[in-house]
RNA sequence: GGUUCCGUAGCUCAGUUGGAUAGAGCAUCAGAUUUCUAAUCUGACGGUCACAGGUUCGAGCCCUGUCGGAAUCACCA
């Protein structure tokens, strides 16, 4: 039960009975704020206009009728034009008690929707870097967030496979590779092919210097080095099918793709669906044709096909080129066309960098003017960048934070922390490795994901791997705890209640039954709102509030038994509320460490 | 120059539809362990919410302008 919606609808009785209406405004009801006394405040000032009297009267008068005639109300106080509601001790534990009978507490309940989340998106070039994290957290997130809202999910992945980019790379592994493959070499095939990228590009600079030597300018020496002439006639070769090059192409992004699905598979994130640029990009064309036919689009003299923007503020876009190829934007309305048609979809969520924000404003802006009401469905997730302490990531300058060193990395930290605090002394090697990968990715994803996507941020791996404040070692280790706990109880016999009978509860209970309780709602605006972070601070608040409580009190001393029971059963209900919240995340949490 | 986004404590970030005295963590300082896990907790210090107007009972949040920063504006993807 939300308690808000619950006490929304008591006050508009109230209102009716009292006033003989309901004010023009919403009644407003929210959280009391933790240094005034109650658990839910009505603010009145929307209210006088019906009510023809001063803040404090009709404050007043609201709650004798609410402490009269609602059940579970036990008193109110009037702070200024703030109607503050307590519930007695009987309505949190019935409130709890629907907490613990809700098999899949924070599931809400399925809506039919059917929505598709674009993720991940690699170049089939190089290694994925941090950026690319960023991304696929984000996306594997609300693809999770969006499931427990009830919505049917298709995660999809759009590997850019063609163009010039794997064409570099080719050419480079063909002229200096020697016939290196990922067995040979012992590397993962995606870093193999990174290699060979940079290498290209090594190449390249080296022969624009040259012929700048020789007199030449610079674009124009960019234009004529033989080894970027090379690479094109190569991409041509590619769309030819020439067999040599093809088996090439496909024999390198082989390599890639399971150079990736390791990646993928540390990061904890999967797709349902895999989309390839190769085998999508010439879809669109006949969008644009008929756009043509209908007079949206227009042809230049050279032959290319355009759309006119210049009224929704934004200028002319390129739709086909004068030989008749697509570029990127025709392959994306063919794409959002076939996706929204085959999988019938309510929305679509594309996880892209803020790099494309233009992009994908023209996506919606072009699929409007064709006449697809679905255009309005399309949500363009934009990310900002991540930034380093040093400044920016760039992959020319080699500061780019590679992601499976980066995993590397915080799992090996874990370790050594927990080592240093013996934390995981008498565990099989095989538990420490699990342990320490959940603690270590855990801190990687959650730092990532606290944080609002649109907002540029700064990763600092020294920050990152902090186990303190804020953190998902935090929130795992509160999770840990409490299962230790549970454990000591079990050994000692004691078993959580399937329904908590009544009985008294300290304030400290009260508010970790609040906190319970908020759970659905957060859910629901982080659906809303596309927010993991939502979710992340959510946990980070459950799992600091049972902290207090804890320290507070000794549980399994506690002389009462029922009263013992009754906060282990809270607890145990926080446990699993923590382990829900941080699902969504894709955060595993561990019983122990 | 156009478009979009960002600007909250020394640093990294929260702030759900406009609500009360602005919230954490890190850092700094002062405390707490008869233990069920101290990878913890309690307290102190720290703010002109970039700036200036406007809307209203009320603005960090909405509107306008200014300043500062980012992304983008390709017959690249």
């Amino acid at each position: 039960m939300n308690i808000e919606n619950f006490l929304t609808a008591e006050v508009e009785t109230a209102l009716k009975a009292l006033y003989g209406g309901l004010p023009e405004q919403a009644v407003q009801v929210q959280k009391t704020r933790k240094d005034f006394e109650g658990d839910l405040t009505v603010v009145v000032f929307p209210l006088l206009r019906l009510s023809r009297k001063g803040p404090e009267q009709t404050a007043s008068d609201l709650g004798d009728y609410l402490s009269a005639n609602v059940a579970g109300v036990k008193g109110y106080n009037v702070v200024k034009g703030f109607l503050n509601i307590s519930f007695d001790e009987n309505f949190w534990l019935s409130r709890l008690n629907e907490v613990i009978a809700a098999p899949d507490y924070g599931r809400l309940p399925a809506t039919g929707k059917s929505i598709m989340v674009e993720y991940s998106s690699p170049n089939t070039n190089k290694p994925l870097h941090l950026g690319h994290i960023r991304n696929n957290l984000l996306g594997y997130s609300v693809a999770e967030i969006l499931k427990a809202n009830g919505h049917t999910i298709t995660k999809v992945n759009l590997v850019n496979d063609r163009g010039i980019h794997i064409c570099k790379s080719m050419l480079a592994w063909k002229k200096f590779g020697g016939g290196e493959t990922p067995a040979s070499s012992g590397m993962k095939g995606d870093h193999l092919v990174g290699k060979y990228y940079v290498a290209f590009d090594k190449a390249y600079k080296a022969e624009i210097k040259e012929l700048m030597a020789s007199g030449m300018s610079e674009d124009e020496a960019k234009k004529e080095a033989p080894i970027m002439k090379e690479a094109s006639q190569m991409l041509r070769l590619w769309e030819a099918k020439d067999p040599e090059v093809y088996g090439m192409w496909e024999m390198m992004n082989g390599w890639v793709y399971e150079g990736f699905a390791k990646t993928y598979k540390a990061m904890g994130v999967d797709f349902d669906r895999t989309y390839y640029e190769s085998q999508t990009y010439l879809l669109g064309k006949s969008l644009v044709e008929e756009g043509l036919k209908r007079g949206v689009f227009f042809r230049k003299d050279d032959g290319s096909v355009w759309v006119d923007l210049t009224d929704d503020g934004l200028d002319q876009k390129l739709l086909l080129r004068g030989d008749g190829t697509s570029v990127y934007m025709t392959q994306d309305l063919g794409t959002a066309y076939q996706r929204f048609t085959e999988y019938k979809l309510d929305a679509h969520i594309y996880v892209v960098g803020n790099e494309q924000n233009y992009h994908f404003q023209v996506l919606k802006l072009i699929l409007g003017k064709l006449g697809y009401d679905w255009a309005e469905h399309i949500y363009h997730l934009s990310y900002g960048m991540v930034e380093l302490p040093e400044g920016k990531m760039k992959s020319r300058e080699g500061t780019v934070v590679d992601a499976d060193d980066l995993i590397d990395e915080m799992v090996g930290t874990a370790r050594e922390m927990s080592q240093e605090l013996g934390k995981l002394d008498g565990y099989s090697e095989e538990q420490v490795t699990e342990i320490c990968n959940m603690v270590g990715l855990g801190a990687l994803k959650y730092f990532i994901l606290k944080v609002d996507p649109k907002k540029t941020m700064l990763f600092d791996p020294k920050e990152s791997i902090d186990f303190n404040g804020n953190t998902a070692p935090f929130i795992q280790y509160t999770h840990a705890r409490i299962c230790s706990i549970l454990r000591k109880a079990e050994e000692a016999g004691i078993k959580p209640y399937a329904t908590v009978p009544a009985m008294g509860m300290v304030k400290d209970e009260t508010e970790l039954v609040k906190n319970l309780v908020d759970y659905p709602e957060v859910v629901r605006a982080a659906g809303e709102n596309y927010s993991p972070a939502l979710i992340a601070n959510y946990a980070y608040e459950l799992a600091k509030e049972f902290n207090g409580y804890y320290h507070d009190y000794s549980i399994l001393r506690e002389e009462n038994e029922a009263v013992k029971v009754m906060r282990l059963t809270l607890i145990a209900q926080v446990a699993r509320v923590i382990c829900s919240a941080m699902a969504l995340l894709g955060i595993s949490v561990p019983e122990r460490m």
